[in-house]
Parts: structure tokens; C-alpha cells; sequence
DNA sequence: CTCCAGGTCG
DNA sequence: CGACCTGGAG
């Protein structure tokens, strides 16, 4: 028979990478682990188990950088310390919190709090301990899923992010697919052990792999097998460029939920001015325009929107 | 100006 | 598939 060849690839597509020889796979996995065990990014949220906690640690995380994400991380916890007490709290003053905090997409406060609520209420007071079951939560797919599984239960698979698809698509050339990066992802992930593995791949990417490599710099453990850096080619996959937020109709919304934060109840031309200085009641951006904003807010369930003397009123829900 | 742990819902 | 959020860093 034929010695396995160790440059055979397992990812799909014409370039060598990913080493078939299971030698060289374990190799491959214990050189990030170890480099991640060495030294790593000290986020409060990699010291706890607690499923709650990881789970608003990862909602966080999903829109806000990881340093802002720190003290918002620690008030939201000191004021809601458990998945009962956040249950138990006004959904309005969640929102608010959130908003305060500059937090963003205020709808994930409100899954946020309705996560809670599932889990005092269907699941016993106790999180569900697998992907599956944690995706019935409200506002959990399968990223997050994964995420919580890893870092509070370790029984999640393998984590697939932009992060992680950057760093699989350098160094084992794994194409620009879905289904390729999920494959590869869980093929090198070694079984049963998700948390240290995800942390240390998504903190490959954060800090070695990231749209700018550092390779040398930041002691990259997978240089001697990594393709773009024997070619120099550090291509990363497309990302769809988001449009501008400046001037969007999300800012407006953002701002409306923040105002509405600060006061009990506001009319519409209390809370036009409020929200943009140009506001005038018949211009272009008056009540018509306001009302617009406020009547999704409302069926998105942040706001509620009432009529009274013949004047319109808004306040958070 | 673009990028950043962008993923989830309807 | 479109909408949802912020602001600092580079």
C-alpha cells in the first residue's frame, strides 16, 4: 500500500492545504491551542461558565467590538444577574438599557428578554445544553447556538464566523463557499473539545488572522502549514459592504428608542426636534415622516404608539 | 472613507 | 432577501 501523502488536501478546490495525514492534523491543532493557552485577550466572559452570561456576552458581541462590549457586559450583569431576575425585569427598561449603552439593534435587548422568559418558562429555569435546544430560544441561530454550547457546556461544533472563514480560507485555502467552511471548520475542530477550540480559532482571527494579518507579530502557530503565508497572498472573502449608517433610516430609529429611553412619554413634536434638528411638523422630516418610524417601531413591538385629544404619543413599551 | 466577533427575524 | 444599530479606530 501508499504511505498517506501529506500534502493531500481535504478542502475542496485546487489548492494543497489542509493536511490529510492525521499526524499532521493533530499537529495543526495542537499548535493553536497551545499558542491560545500561552497568551490570550483576558474578556471577563471567557472566565465564566454560566450560560446567561455567555449568552448576553455573545448577543453583545455580535454588532459591538469586543472593548465596548466589556463594561456594557458588567452593568447589564450587576443589574440583571440571572436569567430569572432579567425574565422578571420590564422589557421597556431593558431597551432603555440597552440603548444607554449604545448597545445597538434594540430589537436583540428585546429577544434578550424574551431568551429569559423562554427559559424560566419552558425549560425550567435551566438552559438547554445543546445547539438544538438553544436555538428555540428567541433570537438564537445557529452562531450563537454554537457559541453558547462551546463556552458554557462544552458540546457545541465548530463556530463559523468571518473570522473563522478568513482564517480557513488563508491558510487551507477552503473556497469562498458555506457549506465548504462549515465542513472544514468541524472536519479540524478535535471532538469534544469546542470551548478552548473556538475561543482560540475566533481569536486567531481577531488578533493574528484579522483583514490586516500579523502574522510575525503575533506569533501565528500556523505559518509552517498556512497558504497565504507561503504565497504572500492574504486574500480574505468578500464581506457585503454595508451601507452607510450616517443619515439611514436606523439612526433615526436608534435615536428615537434612546430619547424615548430618557422620558416617559412624548409627543410627536416633543420627540421630532429630539431626534433631528431640521424636524419641523409639515416639512419633509414632520409628523408624517416621525409617525412612519414610530408605526414600525411599534409593530416591532419597541414602541407603543398612542392617540389621545387628537395628538399622537409615543413611549417605550 | 471603511472596518469591526455581524447573525437573526419576518 | 431586506432590515436592523453604534461610534471609535485605522
Amino acid at each position: 500500500m501508499t504511505e498517506p501523502d501529506p500534502t493531500t488536501s481535504i478542502a475542496a478546490g485546487d489548492a494543497p492545504a489542509l493536511p490529510a495525514n492525521p499526524d499532521s492534523l493533530d499537529a495543526v491543532r495542537a499548535a493553536l491551542i497551545d499558542w491560545y493557552e500561552a497568551d490570550h485577550r483576558d474578556f471577563p466572559w471567557r472566565r465564566t461558565e454560566d450560560p446567561y452570561e455567555i449568552l448576553v456576552s455573545e448577543v453583545m458581541s455580535q454588532q459591538t467590538q469586543l472593548d465596548r462590549v466589556v463594561p456594557a457586559w458588567e452593568a447589564f450583569l450587576e443589574r440583571w444577574p440571572t436569567a430569572a431576575d432579567l425574565a422578571a425585569a420590564d422589557r421597556s427598561d431593558v431597551v432603555a438599557f440597552w440603548s444607554s449603552h449604545s448597545l445597538g439593534y434594540n430589537n436583540r435587548a428585546k429577544y434578550l428578554h424574551e431568551a429569559a422568559t423562554q427559559v424560566e418558562t419552558e425549560f425550567d429555569g435551566a438552559f438547554p445544553t445543546d445547539p438544538e435546544g438553544l436555538q428555540e430560544l428567541m433570537g438564537v441561530g445557529p452562531y450563537t447556538a454554537n457559541a453558547v454550547a462551546s463556552f458554557a457546556f462544552n458540546a457545541g461544533d465548530a463556530v463559523v464566523d468571518t473570522n473563522v472563514k478568513r482564517v480557513l480560507y488563508r491558510a487551507f485555502g477552503v473556497p469562498d463557499d458555506d457549506e465548504a467552511f462549515e465542513r472544514v471548520a468541524s472536519l479540524v475542530m478535535p471532538d469534544g473539545e469546542s470551548r478552548v477550540w473556538n475561543n482560540a480559532i475566533m481569536e486567531l482571527g481577531g488578533v493574528a488572522c484579522g483583514t490586516r494579518p500579523r502574522c510575525d507579530e503575533a506569533g501565528c502557530p500556523w505559518r509552517e502549514w498556512c497558504h497565504a503565508y507561503e504565497t504572500g497572498d492574504f486574500t480574505a472573502p468578500d464581506v457585503p459592504t454595508q451601507p452607510s449608517f450616517e443619515g439611514s433610516r436606523r439612526q433615526f430609529r436608534g435615536r428615537i428608542v434612546r430619547t424615548l429611553g430618557e422620558y416617559d412619554e412624548l409627543s410627536l413634536d416633543e420627540l421630532g426636534p429630539r431626534v433631528r434638528v431640521d424636524y419641523s411638523p409639515d416639512g419633509q422630516h414632520g409628523r408624517e415622516w416621525l409617525r412612519d418610524l414610530l408605526t414600525d417601531l411599534d409593530d416591532d413591538g419597541l414602541v407603543a404608539v398612542e392617540k389621545r385629544d387628537d395628538r399622537t404619543f409615543a413611549r417605550l413599551r
